[in-house]
DNA sequence: TAGGGAACGATGGATTTGCCACAAAACTGT
DNA sequence: ACAGTTTTGTGGCAAATCCATCGTTCCCTA
């Protein structure tokens, strides 16, 4: 009669997993709760930590999860943060351009702001100042971000969830927009040349132009780094921007095209 | 003129902040990063990584935190769980309780999902299972657990976003139900009595109606510690679900209004 | 059934982190 | 200006964690 594993530990104890299957776990229990500690895990599989540890280790490998001394974390609210936007450098960039586009908004004001790591760095320089204001927007990381702040209202579209961006898009979505007319509007954008702004995802352009539809005043928060660059998707004209803030004032094409249309240059710091 | 302390130092050292300042600055960084580690704030502030632990220590008294080993993470994606939601028991319960509920969905069905502890647990076990559906919540960790399933479409409803809860309501929430309708709906409550689910948050309470009335079939997912007890604002009649799931059958006159109204019960387990 | 390989557990020393108590510094109100 | 309070820094020690290594167990396959 030999082993029956299960039968021999004869406990409650919880069977014995797979390694891939404990990882997956592992991996749906971040999205429940943005941290596990190693501890715990080891208990909850009837595992040693080192094996747990050695989980962190395959998982961290392949960008799924974060590690920290004592257990691990997912990384960064579900938004993924494509390689270059990584760099302390941009981090910093997109920091000065945040607060320099919050410096923009007065007490009272209703904004739209649109999904992007551009534009969650507006959302906490925003929150920071602690201006009173309404905010729409399509971006869940946006919507948290500003959740700090006191006495700023806000309300998220609704739409299809886009994981990748934990942001909100779809025709739900732009209907929805097309209901409010705001203040202002800030949005990112991947790329920009003397044509315009420009989008890769296509679904966010069309979000995007709905937003700078409905405000009065249009505003686009953009890195030097993605100067003279082209997207896949147009998203407008430099006509229908009143401003577009930076890190670093364009040059050549992009600084004729934005002279013709009159769009206001806004360097940060 | 006198000191000047920030010349003093005349580096590019970040100026002291306040206390209180610091500490800001410390949640809005956990609404940006689900993790911040101990020795990176110190560094950042300026200060000893002694004070960090002492604000951690603080905010974390406040409930507005979490410890970890070498650093701190948001409550559970902004989701504050009330004191009696976290002991393992209650866990335990609920795991068995959504891994129940996620069984009677079948392929290719369209669900409502409400907010709550409960439901979350529900997101996960329909994840883990890999049922193909389409799901439309108002709660965003709902969201986000579904999106780690394959094949799962998540429609999120608009509405004023609720930090404490992570979730939407109001009447926008409710016009985007209205515009559809579904085979099956779950909901949580924070209570149950003889006369029906109750509420806590009276704004969940009529989000829990309208998704009862746009559903062909309405299952309740309730935990048995809150049997027999009243919440402010009442949900909805037995007669209104089809089935509640529970872990543990309920007896004496909630068993006997059941009955009454030939509601279903499904015991986990 | 035996062999091979992957997964896991165990051990021990280096490192990190937590925690406590006391001292220095900054801030506050009079 | 001064005294008291609050906040922060420092040092030492205990505990937890990390990491590399090695032996064992389990599973799969020939």
């Amino acid at each position: 009669m030999t082993t029956g594993s299960a039968e021999r530990r004869g406990e409650a104890v919880p069977l014995r997993l797979k390694k891939s299957e404990r990882r997956r776990q592992i991996l749906l229990e971040l999205k429940l709760q943005p941290h596990v500690r190693n501890g715990d895990l080891a208990e909850r599989f009837g595992v040693s930590s080192e094996t747990i540890r050695r989980d962190f280790d395959a998982l961290s490998g392949e960008g799924l999860i974060q590690r920290a001394t004592g257990g691990a974390y997912a990384p960064a609210h579900g938004h993924h943060p494509s390689l270059d936007e990584r760099s302390a450098a941009h981090v910093a960039e997109r920091d000065r351009i945040g607060r320099r586009a919050a410096a923009l908004v007065a007490d009272g004001e209703t904004l739209m702001v649109d999904s992007g790591s551009t534009t969650i760095a507006f959302a906490r320089a925003l929150a920071i100042l602690g201006t009173r204001c309404t905010v729409l927007t399509n971006s869940i990381p946006v919507a948290m971000t500003l959740a700090t702040g006191e006495g700023i209202a806000i309300r998220l579209c609704p739409g299809d969830y886009l994981p990748a961006e934990s942001a909100l898009v779809g025709t739900d979505t732009l209907d929805f927009i097309d209901r409010f007319n705001v203040d202002r509007c800030f949005i990112g954008a991947s790329a920009i040349s003397a044509e315009g702004p420009s989008e890769a995802v296509q679904g966010f352009a069309a979000v995007k132009r709905r937003m700078l539809k409905r405000a009065a005043c249009g505003h686009l928060l953009i890195g030097s780094a993605k100067f003279g660059r082209k997207g896949l998707a147009r998203v407008a004209g430099f006509a229908d921007l009143d401003s577009i803030v930076v890190d670093r004032a364009p040059e050549g094409e992009l600084a004729a095209a934005l002279a013709v249309s009159g769009t206001d240059i806004l360097v940060a710091q």
